[in-house]
DNA sequence: GTCAATCTTTTGTCCTAGACAAATTGTAAA
DNA sequence: TTTACAATTTGTCTAGGACAAAAGATTGAC
């Protein structure tokens, strides 16, 4: 009966862990001999758990811009040997090291109270742009090491989330130019991203609409088509691919208004060179102010133009919402 | 070149647009014969827009618990009677007309107020209990009908949630008993019915603990053992199954501790006469009080008189179920 | 030396058609 | 009415092969 009774995941499991699609997996199995899952009783893939781990750490040096033809062949130990150099190449000694011990210890009281202080301490834009992306690396990192489970990232998630959210409630730009409508695609269900984005956005003067995650495209487009929507904001995390991201942009972009703008940023998008036509790309948090100076300073512009012709009175009724 | 150069999406653009897999659209061709996208020059499926329309509106029945082989032989015309007739059968008159006109007008900010306005005036737990359950339906059917779009409808679910979660966030009961983890299962990932049980949980006192949707089952228990947690609340969703909700609650309770309650409710659980061994089912939002206070009741028997003898705790709390 | 154009390799996604289990529905017996 | 079993429906998995888009390497012009 347990001969051998080796257990696993399937193959959509693993696709849904790692963010590795189902016929990447096939094919690297049998171009490159990784993985090797083992086969149940109806012949179907069982991914045993460290070929899970694995493959996360494989996906996360491809995240960082390495090719996996290379990393498939090398054994773990190098894989991490690559990661933490990479951390050191990034030299970013990370002070922020109160919050596991309190995570471990499941203190969400003090965690909100340190959170709270952080931000009253640092400011928004600093504790947006700095503090929340440095404890994400390092819940990712400690989540990677095994140091804390799928629990205690939930419970760093939603803590911060909530931080964020009661943030952007006290920031609420009314009728204020422009006005940004926010929300991810669908398989991308990571909303920290567009939280931090939306803060961001906010602290900056903008109205901010979010609709939450994984909006269809073509009723982001209604939305956009039918409201007095400036700019459509999307975030990718991690999990998405460049690919992926890519093929939806320009999918949307087509779809879109014209004088609607495109922006997009997450982890899917740094490091890529590449720009997409109609498309702007915010590879860094810090982006997002002098991104919205610059549509302040070209529509100013292009009012001022337009006051001249009978397009004044559509400004000012699109102006006062 | 051009015989017939009709355009068309890739297939992963409708997978993505439908909630439809690769798989599933290819099998669906085989065995029914439709869609019957044209192919490009590699061969490769291209989906006419109006055939992507249609899938939609399948998609659309059979999230309300219609099956795919009826759907896929009927035309476009009868899927729409369809829809109408739906929502005739569902034809409530309610009183909270007046959300949709705002809804389509986009007209965020009114909304916000106008919402604020009716917690103030009702209260909480009136707000929780009617209001929002009543606006619910409304959306939803609104929704079916073709009234509005998914936009309006994450735009509804994001200025609720926003409402529900800055009522919540000025509840805090720290430290008071019972702690209770909120949270849903895999596949669920409606909040807005977790947001509504947590606010009541701590109107009425309780420490609550929410991780956000989709927590893995292992981790839900594991995360009760480590913990004060007392009871662990689910919220299953009308697009969960019965089937499904009581498997997950069944293999839950295995998994937790004993001496930690599940409390499970949501639109998947209501109207089976059916109860789950060890687990507490609350059907209606009404229920959550005299749940709380029952708990608080028990427990304090509980602790007084465990001191007598070990046996009556145990008794009380099988008996209970 | 720098930049652009071209060739080569890498890599992800799509293709076909068959198979099977899990979920649902239909039917018969208790 | 419920319970047990059989029939259907339905989604997801399997196999290699194929090809284009992206990335890396090489060449040529200035």
């Amino acid at each position: 009966m347990n001969t051998q009774k080796r257990s696993g995941v399937s193959i959509s499991a693993v696709e849904r862990d790692t963010g590795l699609g189902k016929d990447t997996l096939r094919v690297w199995e049998r171009r490159y001999g990784f993985p090797t899952p083992h086969r149940d009783a109806i012949d179907e893939r069982l991914y045993p758990p460290e070929q899970v781990e694995h493959l996360r750490l494989i996906k996360r040096l491809m995240d960082q811009g390495k090719r996996p033809g290379a990393l498939l062949r090398l054994p773990v130990a190098e894989l991490h040997a690559q990661l933490a150099q990479l951390r050191a190449e990034k030299n970013q000694t990370e002070t922020e090291d109160w919050v596991l011990p309190l995570l471990k210890r499941h203190d969400v009281d003090q965690l909100r109270h340190e959170l709270a202080q952080r931000l009253a301490r640092d400011g928004l834009d600093r504790f947006v742009t700095e503090t929340v992306p440095a404890l994400n690396r390092l819940i990712g990192d400690a989540w990677m090491n095994g140091d804390i489970g799928i629990f205690e990232e939930h419970l760093y998630t939603e803590v911060v989330q909530n931080q964020l959210r009661s943030l952007i409630h006290g920031l609420a730009n009314r009728g204020k130019r422009p006005h940004v409508l926010l929300t991810t695609v669908k398989d991308e269900e990571h909303l920290l991203g567009l939280l931090m984005a939306e803060a961001l956005l906010a602290a900056n003067g903008a109205w901010c609409l979010s609709l939450g995650a994984q909006t269809p495209l073509v009723d982001i487009a209604g939305a956009a088509r039918g409201t007095t929507i400036d700019i459509v904001a999307l975030s990718f995390s991690g999990a998405y691919t460049w690919r992926k991201a890519r093929a939806a942009l320009i999918e949307l972009r087509q779809l879109l208004p014209e004088h609607t703008e495109l922006w997009a940023g997450g982890e899917a998008l740094v490091g890529r060179g590449k720009t997409i036509p109609g498309v702007r790309t915010l590879e860094r948090h810090e982006d997002i102010g002098p991104a919205l100076a610059q549509w302040r300073a070209t529509h100013e512009t292009h009012f001022v133009k337009m006051d001249a012709t009978k397009q004044l009175g559509e400004t000012l009724r699109r102006g006062k919402k």
